[in-house]
DNA sequence: TTGTACGCGTTATCAT
DNA sequence: ATGATAACGCGTACAA
């Protein structure tokens, strides 16, 4: 692999000047300019940019650790990252924890070997030590969509998932439920967490009365949400109307009632959380609570760069957006959401 | 940021013994060991990867280059490569084409000054000049479901497409469907080229005539092939069954049908490729072509690192899987497949 | 068992 | 406008 110094042989000039070519710096005669650019050309040279890392102290990456790529919320908010990323020459590391803590530990060491400029964690649990040595790095971090407890000067971008929640019960008891249930997330995340105080602050609002019997632990899983659907479905008192944490949850609430042989939503109506794509699929329909995954990711990163760049910034940045409903059918209301 | 030789002055030794260290080199007193791992622990030490990477000659680091990571088939296929590659100490830089190959051109360039050790690609074009910097540059690279024409020398993992595609053709001929439309993907991807192949082949040996009618063009995009759906349903000649060059396109084709007020498979069966999660959605219950990605994604990156390590190995890899039948609903057999 | 010294490819500084 | 040189942090050959 040819590098600067074979660039400058060839060309006739030094290693300095090839250097200047690379990353447009004036004082360069025109003539000259060409003949590196030729010669860069020829040999197919493509700049190191570990050595460049090295001496700039920027390695231009970034590491993006994600709870599950197969989810299509995160897939989706990659997707964007790694675009937005992309304009701005950052490139992405990726990671997947699984929600592992410990596999999160451990990519985070990684990342902090390979330097890279900035974190975003779309994974933490609300108490998470793995991220104690990002904090300790200095180097520039931010969350999304999960943020910590007692952590209050740390950099995060959520949702306000606790009114989400409310609005999902809120809609269903406008429509005549009484008997709502919950298939909730672990209590180690803070969008469980919130979503599951949402719910219970709607269900004081409205005078309903808390039954632990039908708030289940999904623990974000499909498995254990399609098992906690059945066994609120086989429930003597059943719940009119089932309201779980995320889309992939509901989706197997969707398949746990569809496979008992009921109806959605004439039986037993279904919301959601996220709106992925599918959600609005004809044969799917879910009704659910929009959250701006596009401008949540924009702000992710475009905070992020203000931090590398050390431009000024209201620290910590703390952004909480606010979600929206999406009827459709599976709540049974007559009036869906106007499609835009 | 503590760099080695600081380091090595709180321990009181020298930088080699201290990269001795981290290198689990032998030749190390146990005491010394443990006295500059305790330094290394004190000091909150990460080992500079781009300086181990310049002297090495080695990144540890891989791209990987997809056409669309929202795609389930992507993103299944990212986490089982992230996490095989994380097993081995490589990281993935992540890449996202949207099929462009200005897109991925730019990728490439951008890999190839971060001195990847390896690329995977899953988002060739056919012909595809933006590959050819990689193969000039000789680092190891390997294709991952689509394949090029007339590069006879390139590694690639695909699935036996027309053979996929000619066993969904023969199973809806079988059930009785004489009218069989396909909603087909560019002839500018491998698969979309080699699928409509194997149709052609079923056609043939079944002695149904080819009609260009009901052949349209999905371009594996969503709305495109809802739009074709529309088209074929509002047809005179209503064909009995629709098959879609993958499950993304099939999905939409659902859409457009029942959205039509047709129900499946009863008035129109459907059939997909790829066998995506959401395809054995107890609402969607999609007959699909299956094929191992699990497989097919541990063969592309195990032949990748073999092919970094310098292991013997065959080359060039060139490996063509099986596909698989899974029969739902949606195509209206009687005969769903076991569950395993 | 441990230390010294050089080089990996680049950029920034200083000289010419 | 251009060139020489040091420095970034690490690994390794060689010396001790």
């Amino acid at each position: 692999m040819p590098t600067i110094k074979d660039i400058a042989k060839r060309a006739g000039v030094s290693g300095a000047t090839v250097s200047r070519v690379i990353n447009n710096l004036p004082n360069v005669k025109p003539e000259t300019r060409e003949k590196v650019q030729k010669s860069i050309d020829e040999m197919q040279y493509y700049p190191n940019s570990l050595a460049r890392g090295m001496r700039s102290k920027k390695t231009n990456s970034i590491g993006l650790v994600l709870a599950d790529i197969t989810n299509p919320f995160y897939a989706e908010t990659a997707k964007t990252i790694i675009e937005l990323a992309g304009r701005h020459d950052y490139s992405i590391i990726l990671c997947n924890t699984n929600n592992d803590l410990n596999e999160q530990h451990k990519y985070i060491d990684v990342l902090l070997q390979r330097k890279v400029d900035g974190f975003i964690f779309a994974s933490v649990h609300c108490k998470d030590p793995s991220l104690d040595p990002v904090i300790a790095s200095k180097v520039p971090c931010i969350l999304y969509n999960r943020r910590m407890l007692q952590n209050d000067h740390i950099n995060y971008v959520v949702l306000d998932n606790e009114l989400g929640a409310y609005m999902a019960v809120e809609h269903l008891y406008n429509l005549g439920h009484r008997r709502i249930a919950l298939v909730r997330g672990p209590n180690t995340f803070s969008t469980g967490r919130e979503r599951f105080n949402g719910y219970l602050k709607a269900l004081k609002s409205f005078g309903l009365k808390y039954d632990e019997k039908i708030v289940l632990q999904g623990k974000y899983s499909e498995k254990q949400s399609y098992d906690a659907a059945i066994k609120l479905i086989s429930s003597k008192d059943r719940p009119t109307a089932i309201f779980a944490s995320n889309d992939l949850m509901a989706l197997s609430v969707l398949e746990a009632v569809i496979s008992s042989g009921l109806r959605v939503p004439e039986d037993i109506a279904v919301v959601g959380f996220d709106d992925i794509e599918i959600a609005s699929h004809s044969a799917i329909q879910l009704t659910t609570i929009s959250q701006n995954r596009n401008m949540m990711a924009e702000i992710a990163l475009d905070s992020l760069r203000k931090m590398i760049n050390k431009e000024s910034l209201q620290l910590p940045v703390q952004v909480v957006l606010k979600p929206m409903l999406t009827v459709r059918k599976t709540c049974g209301s007559k009036n869906p959401t106007s499609r835009n």
